[in-house]
DNA sequence: AAATAACCGAGACGGTACGTCTGGTCTTAAT
DNA sequence: ATTAAGACCAGACGTACCGTCTCGGTTATTT
């Protein structure tokens, strides 16, 4: 997804979309081999061998860039329907999990996300690039749920959105900070751990 | 706290003590005034009326002393106890919040940890500078819970360790990824939501 | 005058002759208002309301254009029949002078000499264009003084146009440096006194 | 000669003079391996062995840097006492000629004259640094002339003056035009026929 | 009338240099 | 030995132009 949704000008030469897949493609090389902070737009556009104002053509700067260049890792994230609320969740827990691990997440994740605290566009993009990807997961996970008969339909729906962001921020959050603050390794045994605590806390507050 | 425990040479002039308050301080108002990735350690030493070269004989660079810089304020972070596990808990998440969302750390914590993924030093820094004065907080609170007798004492230490671990992750990620990434506000109810949540997962842990 | 001589080709869409004329128009006011070195490719492109291709298809570079937008400029150069070798000298002196006074000519005549030097087409292409112009004058001139009796016929041809060359030199030279390089006004005066020392030298290498 | 007259600060790092000189020697040597158009200020700093900041902290440009380059070119005029003021105006119209054969001088010096034009801090560079040196010889040959007896001493300072100036502009104008804008050689014939004139008009003018 | 061919505008392209900024080091004189 | 000051090297920044190329479309001449 490029940064300008141009109204798609009818004159002139047409952007080449192989530039724009050469050079995401090259950011996440580069974020791999080099980190966040060593990353430069003259080394993306060299490695994607193409002239840095092709490169500002399509991107303000280093922080949209790599959101787009990492929000596509997170297509790969599915739900799977594995028979069961906690089955579900423990999946999506360790598929968050392996998502952080990979060097160009790992690196870029936080990064991003620091600097979006400073700049109002770069957390609209980071919201629905990212975290828009992963919010729907939680709801299709809570329908399913709902569906099996595990949880309760929600008949406010206000309380219904704020009780997804509330659980969205517990599961991502504890996987983010597991992974990237307490720097441990999010395995089948603190996924089983946290989704115990997740699932209790939720029957407590369906319990009439 | 300054970078190097020099064994207290006794020969030359002596650094100045007031240097190091003065460039923590300066440090600080530049996070707020620029954020991080606008910071320079060359307007840091000016801030300061410091040069340059004072800072870096402290610091070995700008990751180091804003790990510095920001962890005093962590000490602010207190736990009276309130009488109940439920209070205190909610007390904590209130008290975290507001200490993300000032502009100091805001822009900073998330960044300095986006370093730490390729710097094991940094990593270790911010662990001892930071995450331990958080954990801390949560090992006192279950003391209390457990004096109180809301909690069972556990019996195995290694599995009392991991459970702190646990909660220390899902309450300090929920807050971090609820004020910076899904960017909402930390307010009373949300608290109370998630305390409950947290609360009731705890007490099905306990059952027999 | 167009760069290329082409062959007349017969076929296709002939080139705008409009074009040719706006170019040029446009390359003298980008002269005036942003001078030799400020001047773009781009910004006469623009101000002539045509694209770049048009440009490059006409004119080398930038040298080429510029030496062809102010040739036309020498062809304002005259020599009326002031009476007398003395008047022709003073007139041509002050004509030449007013030209050089313009912006156009003033930032762009020894910009383009200077590129010169390091290439004879673009040398060549002065020659013909401008210093031509000019250096017919001063064989009217001299053909009407010896018309009058002013001056001697010189029975060498060769010898004959080794002095016209010195004569032009000395004052085309001679004018452009008070311009531009000592950059003092070609008044009256000035005019007076170096046609007085140029004839006065002349007349003595007439003398038996 | 420095851009900056500095009130040489006292304290801090002194500037290297090392670096002043290895940067003018590098910038003649680019000059003549690239030309004026093609010498870039990143290509003098990487044949200087210095950072580019450090040619920023020295010259505004290209302009004062190459004027400064080439102007102690111009020390090495000299007008040795010949014998007479024939000898001496033939002798300081070969050694500039042969200066402005120099491949440094060729491509630089009409193309800073350009500059000038629009730039009157460039333009009172270049007279102090080039145009007075030129100038001195013409007023040393006249003192000697006057001393010998061929030229008269003249009454009215003003008058001098201007007579000087004129003197100096036809000399530095012809061979300037004949060398760049004819791209003739000066050599001993026409140096020759250009003193005669020369020494003819200064004469009639000294007439009663 | 259709085909052909060179033109036109717009604007993206790969490149190169710009002049500035920052990081981190080094050299002074002074403390 | 440390300090403030500031010069030093290295290298990334984001911008501006260069001269080329690629589009869709526009005149002309030639069939």
């Amino acid at each position: 997804m490029s940064s300008s949704d141009s109204p798609t000008s009818r004159t002139g030469r047409p952007r080449s979309t192989e530039a724009d897949a050469a050079i995401l493609e090259a950011t996440r090389a580069s974020l791999v081999d080099l980190g966040w902070s060593k990353l430069t737009m003259g080394d993306v556009a060299t490695r994607a061998k193409v002239a840095k104002t092709t490169l500002y053509r399509r991107w303000a700067g280093k922080n949209e860039l790599v959101v787009d260049a990492v929000a596509v890792l997170f297509d790969e994230l599915e739900l799977p329907d594995r028979g069961s609320l906690a089955a579900d969740v423990q999946g999506v827990v360790l598929q968050f999990a392996a998502l952080l691990e990979r060097p160009e997440t790992r690196t870029a994740l936080m990064a991003v996300v620091a600097e979006s605290t400073r700049d109002d566009s770069l957390r609209r993009r980071i919201r629905s690039a990212i975290v828009d990807r992963q919010k729907r997961l939680v709801l299709l996970g809570r329908e399913r749920a709902q569906a099996r008969g595990e949880l309760r339909y929600e008949a406010d729906a206000s309380t219904a959105a704020r009780n997804a962001d509330l659980i969205f921020d517990v599961i991502a959050g504890a996987v983010v900070h597991r992974t990237l603050v307490s720097a441990e390794p999010v395995d089948a045994e603190w996924a089983s751990g946290f989704t115990t605590l997740l699932l209790l806390g939720l029957a407590g507050t369906q319990e009439p």
